[in-house]
DNA sequence: CGACTTGATGTCACGTGATGACATCAACAT
DNA sequence: ATGTTGATGTCATCACGTGACATCAAGTCG
């Protein structure tokens, strides 16, 4: 991150990277497959929160409302590294195929979150698209939490 | 697309692909910015045509059915060319980097589809959703109409 | 204690993707 | 005949990503 905020991805190479970190290239591939992974260590972690949120929602809860439970705890666990998102966002906006990588972290989201409305006993397509129409609230509010002014969480 | 469906995406090279069509890998790249832009070479006129229908629409028609005529361009487009298509999918499905490219593709086209329903006056976010469940239905019949048997157009 | 696994890291070599600089050549206009 | 333009080729170069093998530290067991 450091590197991608001070002078670019594109500008940024894999050995620097390493170097950064004490490390060699080689190594750097053994933890992440790619250049761009790197970005997106966190989004397992955030997916699996929000499939425990949803899965631990009150059965009388609706499909919406378990989603809701799972944008809730996405909210508290990106709420502690605002600036970070911040930075993150910014990086990945300016180049497309960090924007790739994004948007295919965000349908494997929805796919998660629609199994789990599954699990839950909800058919299809009735599960699938309110996990689509959460994703679709996630990426509205994010962007504009991140866009705000300095103010609230 | 020969290559890519006798021997697999990752199988294939530039140098062979520029081979097989006559030219040199230097050439390739001046047509193409990438290995994967290749097999979306035909997307840009696809979104074209679906733009140009939207914007086509009368002026009576609601959002909906303004979207409803940009996929009734793109099934006339895509039903010339099943054999195609089919194959370009499954080469598509069968690797990580082209899913990713193919959505990108995507929320490019719903970007202008929810552009052009602005231009025809309707106000956001109703363009955005209109645009969004256009591309969502758009991504389902598109997926049955490929992997369904030999029948319909 | 010494020998033996195991896991993490480094080193090296290599193929491939992608790009810049320059040369070539045909088509065409004047 | 000359010069221009556009498309292509050639060459050099860099960075990404991976396989093969070496090394070294931490632990395990006889």
């Amino acid at each position: 991150m450091e590197l991608y905020v001070e002078r670019g991805y594109e500008q940024t190479t894999v050995a620097e990277i390493a170097e950064r970190a004490g490390l060699t290239a080689r190594t750097f591939f053994r933890y992440f497959t790619d250049k761009r992974e790197v970005l997106f260590e966190g989004s397992g972690q955030l997916q699996d929160m929000m499939v425990t949120a949803l899965a631990g929602a009150p059965d009388s809860a609706s499909p919406m409302q378990a989603v809701g439970a799972a944008l809730d705890a996405a909210a508290s666990m990106l709420g502690q590294h605002r600036d970070f998102s911040g930075q993150r966002q910014s990086v990945i906006a300016a180049n497309s195929e960090l924007r790739e990588r994004e948007l295919i972290k965000l349908a494997s989201l929805a796919a998660a979150l629609a199994s789990g409305l599954r699990d839950r006993g909800v058919a299809e397509p009735r599960a699938s698209l309110a996990a689509e129409a959460g994703i679709a609230v996630f990426r509205v509010a994010f962007e504009r939490w991140v866009s705000e002014p300095d103010s609230a969480g």
